[in-house]
DNA sequence: TGTTGATGTGAACGTTGTTCACGAAATCAA
DNA sequence: TTGATTTCGTGAACAACGTTCACATCAACA
């Protein structure tokens, strides 16, 4: 009847990720924790070595999630035939956008979090999972007809990604929702549509330009 | 001898600022504060209401100074004749990249702080010095004669100082310091080339094209 | 000089993350 | 079964934090 330790480990993260979404990372207390899975302080703490690990553990659950529902949008468009570059970038941003905002509090404590293990040693799992999404943009960029070799791909599709998340969190400092998505969107338009037209055009080289051309 | 409120005002957010540059929004205490600015606790409180306002002045004046060398840059540029459109955005960058590089420390905490305010009311001084950061890159691409209405100019204006922001903040998740700067600049001079080659050939109105061209 | 208003002070309060000595419960040995 | 040993949950306790407030201190004026 009791639950396991995994299944415990569960629930807390659970909790965790709901408190994080209510109030941002201030939200995320010990005590609150303990009272709602129904255990005491020392046994959160007996699960995990602190906060930030179930900080960490929480944003691990969330990159995860995004990364898998970027998956799913591309493999529906792959069933429906769809192979133009522009439409499947916009899908994915249109993935990452709803995904923002079905995690209003959470998901800026993951960009917050980010910031905070700079410091840190080498790249870890973290880092797997953002380099697996990148990995999603640039297999579509494959598709596209520009050329581009490995190396400028890679960063076409980070710069790209990059690009998108600027918007996407900018757009969050200021007020008004239902205003202020439309203003993402449209801005997210512009640098699709921006960004494939001057890739089309060999944008990409603009500085390295052979006068061979 | 002694200091005037407003020159312990001063000091006090020199301080903080120092502070925050060191060791993010979790080191600003009103306690080292005191200490450093050979005050009371108590005192640091009757010059602001909270750390927030503290926190808030600090951030204002990082706002203030960003502009202001935006500006300059843009005005050395004009001095020296400089009118190519793609040159003064990439140089813009540049200012803000610096400057980033400059605040390490207290400049993710001006965005942690810019989100934490979301559910605040209505516009403030904070969001005007944000316009005012737009207007100056809108007045670059002013200069540019790609076919943009007013309207079109100002969202391609956030657009492009929103996606330089993405890549700024995303490059400094991750670890490494001086290849990190290399690959955000890779970055951004990816992204401008292309932003400026897809403008050049009407991309920003790529899903609402007229075949009347 | 006495009064008043403003300003500086630091002890004190409530809340936080984290620790740890203790007891209960489970597992194993004989 | 019984005793020993290990594992685990507990909540009181600690330090550090933001914030408050009754009181002391001081400057200006009548």
């Amino acid at each position: 009847m009791a639950l396991d330790k995994e299944e415990m480990s569960e629930k807390v993260l659970a909790i965790a990720e709901a408190l994080l979404n209510e109030g941002g990372a201030e939200n995320l207390k010990a005590r609150t924790i303990a009272e709602q899975a129904g255990i005491s302080v020392g046994s959160v703490y007996n699960l995990f070595a602190d906060l930030d690990e179930v900080h960490r553990a929480v944003n691990m659950r969330l990159l995860d999630r995004l990364g898998a529902t970027g998956l799913a949008a591309m493999a529906d468009l792959e069933r429906q035939g769809v192979t133009d570059v522009q439409h499947r970038i916009l899908a994915m941003a249109a993935a990452y956008v709803r995904f923002v905002e079905a995690h209003p509090g959470s998901w800026p404590a993951v960009l917050a979090f980010n910031r905070r293990r700079a410091t840190r040693p080498g790249p870890d799992a973290y880092d797997a999972l953002l380099d697996a999404l990148f990995d999603i943009v640039a297999g579509v960029l494959k598709a596209g007809d520009f050329g581009l070799d490995d190396g400028r791909r890679a960063l076409a599709a980070r710069t790209l990604w990059s690009s998108v998340h600027g918007i996407v969190t900018s757009g969050y400092v200021a007020n008004s929702n239902s205003r202020q998505t439309e203003e993402i969107w449209h801005q997210i338009e512009l640098l699709v549509g921006v960004f494939v037209k001057g890739l089309e055009h060999g944008g990409a080289f603009a500085h390295a330009e052979t006068k061979s051309d």
